[in-house]
DNA sequence: CAATTATGCGTAAACAGTTACGCATCTTTT
DNA sequence: AAAAGATGCGTAACTGTTTACGCATAATTG
């Protein structure tokens, strides 16, 4: 005895109902009693009909999943900034209900991240900016209508991006050196974070000449390498600024290895926020930015563009000091 | 002028071939002359046709979609652990064109979760072992023919399993300890992993009564209080192994704030090698368990268990004993 | 050279749902 | 009490593919 499958069509007949008035049952469209959709939905439960999945979004032409498009990780390197703001995705999608798929983006992956924009198994998409590639993406889903949010700064976009304040969460740690009585202040970290620089500035109240700027990639090694280009052009170097944690764990382990004391003879300040900071010895004192708020966010701006919504505006996570003790 | 939707209908009409032509030209099955499937797959780039994904699945009854589940993430805790088997699952899916899927397992998720193993959306799931909920994922996907793959160890499985040999990890701990003339080792870690405690006794070559065993939880504040424990029931102590890489982080954390050197007057070992082990101060030295590729390895195994595969066995990855600074 | 087999392609029947439309029945209004 | 509106449910059209089947034509065989 063969066991047949159980389609909508099957389970209708066995309730002596039609296969309208079932689909109805699950759905929000369409007129039913309260009576008969509890009936269905218990009688569901016992024979473990489910509707099937790609029937359904293929006939209502829109499916509830949404992708999470991410930066590819430098090998060995431990990026918890994609990390955290990735589960905050996760958890917010699983919230709503929607089922997540996550892509990394390298070039090789392109046709095939194209192609899951674009054959109608997605109806949103969420995009960390960044590489050229993450800007291929999105204007491939603005070019075919699919929406999309962009995780931080992308040039061109406005409307549909969640983005943290990156000047003011440097300028409050520039603020807190100037605070603290720092003289001599530098700032390690990538070249492109225009803004990071221009905040750090602006809180320390300080010519931007005064400023060394080091700019030293994102990396461990890199701001462990950082640390002796910064003491050897500026030997009185009082408080760092790093673009990121990772970079400021660098830093102060260079430090740490040639005697210096954090933060007695350098302050060192962090960005992100990430889980490990507090860990670290000496605890970070960084920047926050929420990332799983912006996670968050993001899902829901999302939801909002993918239920018709009109008038968007972008958003921005907070973000705050965190004085531990490395400065 | 209304811009008609390019489904494969009008697109091989514009052709002039049938659809089952346009089909035959993307898919493996049929017959086609390589001439006229060059010649769709050139237009079909022109035109930007691209084959419904749900169409394409409802019929042919299966799709590439691969899911990861995961346990709960323990609030303002980093799980590097699972963030690190995650990003391996992602990028062997990436290469594999599987579109990933992640989702949380949480008791309030459970009803999504299996919706998405049972709606058909779904061709194999991984699941990380050590909760009632993944155990009960991993039943229903049994139940309903559902490839599965477990990672970790999980009772009543064996077939469909990665695990990483954590005895042997432990043992190798042990042995260094030995080897490196400690005499009063303790364990911390989570209860329930005896494999881990008996690997440990083993490559000590003592009797488990000699060793001291504190179960703390898994946290790096689990960790941190552990140690005021371990002190006072066995002040001399000095070696101890954790089960994991945070733990001993915050093992490390509490004693060097009471002015122990480690690992001058104790050796701490890690567990797992996350990616931050590296960068922590003293930098951990710890069982590596080569995270990505348990990932790589879960998703190959999956792949030949929905290829139909028959004689599939557990597989296992290797770990080894990375020596820094704390041991 | 006839018979057989292989190749290339078109026709049409699935796949498993959703929803516009229509028709009874029930409720409300005038 | 008749007319109008609301409610509940069934019928059938539609979504965009894949693929079994059939039919020409081309290639191979005896």
């Amino acid at each position: 005895m063969i066991k047949q499958k159980l389609n909508i069509k099957v389970f209708a007949s066995r309730l002596g109902v039609s296969t309208a008035t079932v689909s109805r049952a699950f759905g929000t469209k369409g007129r039913i009693s309260e009576k008969t959709r509890r009936m269905i939905i218990s009688k569901a439960e016992n024979f473990g009909y489910r509707a099937n999945y790609h029937a359904r979004n293929l006939i209502s032409r829109k499916s509830q999943n949404v992708a999470f498009f991410y930066p590819p990780l430098i090998k060995g390197e431990p990026d918890y900034f994609i990390t955290e703001i990735m589960f905050g995705v996760s958890g917010a999608s699983s919230h709503n209900s929607y089922p997540l798929q996550i892509h990394p983006i390298y070039p090789e992956s392109m046709e095939f991240c194209k192609d899951m924009i674009l054959n109608g198994s997605i109806s949103g998409i969420i995009v960390t900016a960044g590489t050229p590639e993450s800007s291929g993406l999105v204007k491939t889903a603005k070019n075919n209508g699919i929406p999309y949010v962009v995780i931080g700064h992308m040039s061109g976009e406005r409307q549909y991006t969640v983005t943290f304040d990156n000047s003011r969460g440097t300028m409050l740690a520039g603020k807190y050196f100037k605070d603290t009585g720092k003289k001599n202040p530098a700032y390690i970290g990538g070249l492109f974070d225009r803004r990071k620089r221009i905040g750090f500035s602006e809180g320390l109240g300080l010519h931007a000449g005064r400023i060394l700027f080091d700019n030293g990639g994102s990396t461990f090694h890199d701001g462990f390498s950082s640390f002796e280009r910064v003491i050897k052009s500026a030997p009185d170097t009082d408080s760092v600024l790093c673009a990121n944690d990772i970079l400021a764990m660098g830093f102060i382990k260079a430090a740490l290895s040639k005697g210096y004391k954090i933060p007695g003879d350098i302050a060192v300040i962090g960005f992100d926020d990430i889980k490990v900071a507090r860990y670290f010895s000496p605890a970070l004192t960084t920047v926050r930015l929420h990332l799983d708020e912006l996670g968050e966010k993001s899902v829901n701006l999302l939801k909002r563009i993918m239920n018709g919504e009109k008038m968007i505006s972008g958003e921005s996570v907070d973000c705050e000091l965190i004085v531990r003790d490395s400065a």
